[in-house]
RNA sequence: GCCGGGAUGGCGGAACUGGCAGACGCAGCGGACUCAAAAUCCGCCGAGGUUCACCCCUCGUGGGGGUUCAACUCCCCCUCCCGGCACCA
């Protein structure tokens, strides 16, 4: 045969095939699933590390890849390094997209919901990812949405669950009540054109207000989360300190007006009082003017209006005069009651003292009706404020570093001190108090859906509302439930649920009808993995108390769209269960990473841009290793990371470089003829010895640090580079140390690629586990550089390099570089006015 | 408006506590191998100037100031982009 034939026979055998060699470690992987399996006792420390459950939808898609493929990375390397991991996964996989494809293709849905996880659980298990599966939560299965409804019992019993009368967003065109999640810019998320209206329901609702305080002071122990994340919590929880006053009702005797203000030290400045057109009082003092009344209506329905389409808060103020007058404690002064359109019943009181000559607001309103505006705040002498001469006929003056003036005995206190001390005297008083409002809002959590968990409630006609006793549950949803879009709850219309009996009384009850939120079922399925099949609890505190620890779960990785409601929801619940007794930790996640977006031609994928890559097409095409190793590649993965079809094919040139490698020189590594510890080794040895040290040291520092994996593989894949230029001359590498480069290069690359990874390791010949496989340790004496380079500045800009011993004194670095033949060209015939040497970094000659 | 995060070659991104700007990868260009192509391997690759070439010089991290021997990095001011909150009293 000719010569050329046996080339390409060796050509074609070093080729890396990614298909046939993941296809045989997925296979040899399903026969052991246990190697994942968190030990329940362990002499190791502990690690528990988790990425966001998904909802199962159909397939994944990149943003998931990404997001597992940070938490797998992890999850190896702390393996690696000798800890007990806990990595679970699970399904959120109740929802209304169950209801909508359950209408549209007339599939019911559970059958589509668990169609879905089964395609999603093969397409993570064909990714490699690393996780326990006998831990697996569904929560759209009796055994786990039970323990959502014992939940919510205790809660009820703790007077933390309750019903009352609320305004709820509504789609008329899907008929039914929507989250306020699920409305985008005041339409529906489904259909971009309905605008939502608002309708008032009876909504069960658990009292996550009693916690606002401690969810906002807990952020402050909250250091390994981002800092946006807590940023995020505060603004949403929305703390706002400042009093409560009343003002009288002229004319009616024993009623009042209570308004809130930040900024009691203003009081004496108030020239009216606005109440929010929902005010509950307005509709008294409208009673009798069918006018007035009129024109409060037509001020609701332009704010409804303006809702609708986004722009509140771009509507002109305006307001009506009620004719009738409050009086400020303070003062007993007299001022109008207006009913105004920029007060908001959802916050505060819903009625303010306005105060034109020290807010912006106020003062608009009042030039606008040409109520009066009088300054009881003066600027501080000296400040900047009192050289440019206050004038509040013009504008709000709106310091709170100032002086009161015109405000009776407490003119001349400084705004913070008499904001105190007027508060005080209102207490004293008893016609008012300090006090702290909130924007967060109780969680409402009913729903008129069907694919949710059931409130476990009934309505007896003679006992009222009761409680399903414990030892019933749980409350099975049904199956066979015709699901419309005709309004309501489709459990409404199955007698056989709806009609039960009183456990009181023995007599007819019906059933609550509504389901629960889906953000209660992923507040708590983290415990769940502790225990996952524990069916006399929720999980055992003692089992959750090992890896949940004092601080929570070591590492939370996902997407930054759940920073709000997922996340305040799950700590609140957190904290629920502390006082329930059942967890000892305040806090359910000590460290929290948010991973960017994964984004295409500058857009988010989407199916209407067809922008979109999916990980079957990636992984059939590249190899699962590629997909996941460009994904943290491509960006640091807090990042957004801008997908490119060219960038996958890179990555899946270095692993074939990788592979190609180590087919070549697999025969020379494992006849050890020398030891590595680079005594007596050429310099072309020592310096593949001290590239490899300073490469594992690189990997390392950023899996404990900040966790840029794309540096972390730029590394590796300069080893990788640096023995490719070394091969020419293998032979005269210690066949130890080569060994020692393949070895490591295989721990390097576990985390991050794991099928080449596995390969490799048995093309070495070794026979343990890779992942239990201790994480490499650099030795920081071979790391280190025997010369280094380093630049000659004169007066800071570059003119020479120099070669130095690494080890070299003050001494030697400056002679070196005074006696540097281009350094004495930029120098000459200048004084050098003084030298500084910044050993083994740089040289700076200063001349004049 | 308030809060948080960004802006570095043709592109994604490096430069960790102020010390050689552009690691690594993509794209591009050139070469080797090949009848040829693919694959692979090697080299070049911020802009401008100078040069046969090696060199060398100037400019350069959104813009403008400042601190410093030295600034992508620190300080002040500004522009634009992304995200969150928002007539919040």
């Amino acid at each position: 045969m000719p010569q050329e034939t046996q080339e390409n026979k060796a050509a074609r055998d070093e080729r890396y095939d990614p298909q046939s060699v993941e296809t045989k470690w997925f296979e040899r992987w399903q026969q052991d699933p246990a190697v994942y399996a968190a030990e329940q006792k362990s002499s190791k420390p502990k690690y528990y590390v988790l990425e966001m459950l998904p909802y199962p939808s159909g397939a994944l898609h990149m943003g998931h890849v990404r997001n597992y493929s940070i938490g797998d990375a992890l999850a190896r390397y702390m393996w690696m390094n000798g800890y007990n991991v806990l990595h679970p996964m699970g399904w959120d996989s109740f929802g209304l997209p169950a209801e909508n494809a359950a209408i549209s293709n007339n599939t019911p849905p559970r059958e589509w919901t668990l169609r879905n996880i089964s395609n999603m659980k093969a397409q993570m298990k064909r990714l490699g990812f690393a996780y326990d599966w006998s831990r697996e939560v569904t929560t759209c299965l009796p055994d786990y949405y039970r323990w959502n409804q014992w939940f919510f019992l205790k809660m009820y019993e703790r007077g933390l669950a309750y019903r009352k009368k609320s305004r709820v967003n509504w789609c008329p065109k899907c008929a039914t009540v929507l989250a306020n999640e699920q409305v985008v810019n005041g339409c529906c998320w489904r259909h971009e054109d309905i605008v939502v209206e608002q309708r008032d329901l009876e909504q069960w609702f658990l009292r996550i207000t009693n916690y606002s305080e401690e969810l906002l002071r807990d952020l402050d122990k909250l250091d390994g989360w981002p800092e946006k994340v807590r940023t995020m919590q505060r603004n949403w929880i929305g703390r706002s300190e400042g009093a409560l006053v009343d003002f009288k009702l002229d004319g009616t005797p024993g009623s009042n007006i209570t308004v809130f203000t930040t900024r009691v030290d203003t009081i004496y400045g108030a020239t009216s009082v606005q109440l929010a057109p929902e005010h509950p009082l307005v509709a008294d003092l409208t009673a009798n003017h069918p006018k007035l009344r009129a024109q409060v209506e037509q001020m609701m329905a332009e704010q409804r209006k303006a809702k609708e389409v986004g722009d509140i808060g771009e509507i002109e103020k305006h307001g009506v005069n009620t004719g009738r007058f409050a009086i400020n404690p303070y003062n007993r002064e007299k001022v109008p009651i207006w009913v105004a359109n920029y007060i908001l019943m959802e916050y505060g009181t819903g009625a303010i003292m306005s105060v034109p000559a020290h807010d912006e607001r106020d003062h608009e309103f009042a030039k606008k009706y040409g109520l009066g505006i009088r300054q009881v705040i003066a600027p501080l002498p000296g400040s900047d404020a009192a050289q440019a001469e206050v004038d509040v006929q013009k504008v709000a003056f709106t310091t709170t570093d100032g002086v009161l003036i015109n405000s009776g005995s407490f003119s001349g206190l400084g705004c913070e001190e008499a904001i105190r001390k007027m508060a005080e005297y209102a207490q004293q008083h008893g016609f008012g108090k300090a006090t702290v409002t909130y924007r967060l809002k109780d969680w409402g959590i009913s729903r008129q859906r069907y694919w949710g968990t059931p409130i476990p409630m009934l309505y007896c006609e003679k006992d009222g509302i009761v409680p399903v006793p414990e030892t019933d549950l749980p409350v099975l949803l049904p199956d066979n439930v015709e699901i419309t879009l005709s309004g309501g709850s489709p459990l409404a219309k199955v007698p056989e649920f709806l009609n039960t009996t009183c456990p009181k009384c023995g007599g007819p009850a019906r059933r609550e009808t509504d389901t629960m939120d889906t953000f209660v079922d992923s507040s708590w399925y983290f415990y769940r993995y502790t225990d996952a099949h524990n069916e006399r609890a929720p999980f055992g505190s003692d089992v959750a108390g090992y890896w949940f620890g004092a601080a929570g779960i070591d590492q939370y990785i996902g997407g930054v769209e759940h920073a709000i409601l997922h996340l305040i929801y799950s700590r609140f619940w957190t904290k629920v269960m502390r006082d329930m007794g059942l967890v000892k930790n305040d806090e359910p996640v000590a460290r929290l990473f948010t991973q960017g977006m994964v984004i295409k031609d500058g857009a988010k994928m989407s199916k209407s841009l067809g922008n979109v890559v999916t990980p079957d097409v990636m992984v059939a095409r590249f190899g699962a290793d590629a997909a996941r190793l460009y994904s943290l590649f491509a960006a640091p993965p807090d990042r957004d990371l801008d997908w490119q079809d060219t960038g996958i094919e890179g990555i899946q040139r270095f692993l074939g470089r990788v592979y190609r490698f180590f087919v070549r020189n697999a025969s020379a590594g494992v006849q050890p003829e020398s030891s590595s510890d680079g005594k007596g080794v050429s310099p072309e040895a020592r310096q593949i010895q001290r590239k490899l040290h300073q490469t594992i040291k690189r990997v390392s520092d950023d899996f404990q640090g900040r966790w840029h994996f794309n540096t972390c593989i730029a590394a590796i894949m300069e080893l990788v580079n640096e023995m490719y230029a070394a091969e020419p001359r293998i032979t005269t590498i210690p066949a130890a140390l080569l060994r020692e480069v393949q070895r490591t290069l295989v721990l390097l690359l576990a985390p991050f690629a794991p099928y080449l990874a596995h390969e490799l390791w048995e093309m070495l010949g070794e026979k343990g586990s890779l992942l239990r496989a201790p994480w490499p340790k650099y030795d920081p004496e071979l790391a280190k550089e025997e010369e280094v380079e380093i630049p000659v500045q004169v007066n800071g800009k570059l003119r020479s390099r120099i070669t130095v011993p690494a080890d070299a004194g003050e001494d030697l670095v400056r002679e070196r570089a005074l006696a540097d033949e281009k350094a004495k060209i930029a120098v000459a015939g200048k004084q050098i006015v003084k030298v500084i040497i910044v050993p083994s970094k740089l040289v700076n000659i200063v001349v004049k």
